[in-house]
DNA sequence: CGGTTTCCTTGATCTAGGTTAGGAAATACC
DNA sequence: GGTATTTCCTAACCTAGATCAAGGAAACCG
């Protein structure tokens, strides 16, 4: 049924310190959700209603700006988190996107059993706590790099960071990640090259 | 001692549901931090060992990043908290420097007494947690603002939300803040003013 | 009070990246 | 297998904002 990635467990056990029986009754409060390539787990004015952990395959989270163009905050691959904290949190609709770009399988914990389990394993509330913080750092972080430097910084770092998104990720979202259009892009691409 | 201001002792009893007796057990753990006008509060390296409450004047929060520039990210005007909450947090070096715009009263708590806090009134510890959710959602908003839309549109949309700030933060940190050069900001109010 | 910062403005020039308009290779679809 | 769509690249031109250079006004300081 559930078959989640050993990170998965390992973070569990490690990071949240559950003992091999927690996390048996833990576990059953998980479920197996799977999307097709371009289906969406989130749209904006949705409500978030579940914590969800990439076990399988590759999501962008975007949102669309006033003038309608699409803006890629972040992409997530296995074992990362994926889902709209804010909404999540408040119960409220968001106003991001979140869309698979290859065949994905997501591990949910809906809102309902979250609560509960954060009631019932205050450890796993801490851990997501922790989660949360390490979200709003990472974002901060990112902010730094976004709105100072150039695109080709940018790219540069981007290249280093996470090189496996170049295989798995057209070029145009990674463009429109780096907050540049695709025929720039294009361009610094072939300006490196000829380095 | 300790003159806080009407907002400060308002949002503890209304957000952290403190009790008139509670509240003045917990004042005795805050001091009074006056800073000249340019000083620091905090300094990139610095560990932040205290959390801060604004109760009179204006700060800016700014790093400098890899060409040496100043790059503004807020600006903290009276009722506002400034501080490192990732610094704070784990009590490792930050990033960012603090630095008063005009002379400053601060209320300050350290770390110390935060901690104690946190364990003997366990409604300020979720008032303080709150916080920091509500700064991270604000920090992914603002992320949107900066990365997407022109130079125009950031600065309409800040005389439209913060336009006590032209009264107070001179004209070149609001360009660092909307992330453009002086010049460009001189130029677009003048063609502003010519609509 | 005169001198030095600090702050704001203006003009001329430059450049990164946007825009527009293709077009070819790779994939998916019927 | 052939058509349609997606993905990726190229080239010519354009624009927002940076940069460089200069000057003036206000605030601050001895």
């Amino acid at each position: 049924m559930l078959d989640p990635d050993p990170r998965f467990l390992a973070k569990l056990r490690q990071q949240a310190e559950f003992t091999d029986a927690e996390l048996a009754e833990f576990l059953e409060c998980w479920e197996t959700k799977l999307l097709r390539k371009k289906d969406h787990y989130l749209r904006a004015g949705d409500i978030c209603r579940s914590t969800a952990y990439v076990n399988k395959g590759c999501l962008r989270r975007y949102e669309i700006g006033a003038d309608a163009k699409e803006n890629i905050l972040n992409f997530a691959l296995e074992d990362w988190w994926v889902g709209d904290l804010e909404s999540f949190w408040n119960q409220k609709p968001g106003r991001f996107y979140i869309q698979a770009l290859e065949d994905c399988e997501l591990l949910l914990l809906s809102r309902v059993e979250f609560v509960k389990a954060c009631d019932r394993f205050p450890k796993y509330k801490a851990f997501h706590d922790e989660k949360m913080h390490r979200s709003y750092f990472a974002t901060l972080k990112r902010m730094t790099v976004a709105t100072s430097g150039s695109a080709e910084e940018k790219y540069l770092l981007l290249a280093k960071e996470q090189p496996q998104l170049f295989q798995r990720v057209p070029l145009h979202y990674i463009a429109s990640y780096l907050g540049i259009e695709p025929e720039s892009l294009s361009r610094l691409r072939r300006k490196l090259a000829g380095k």
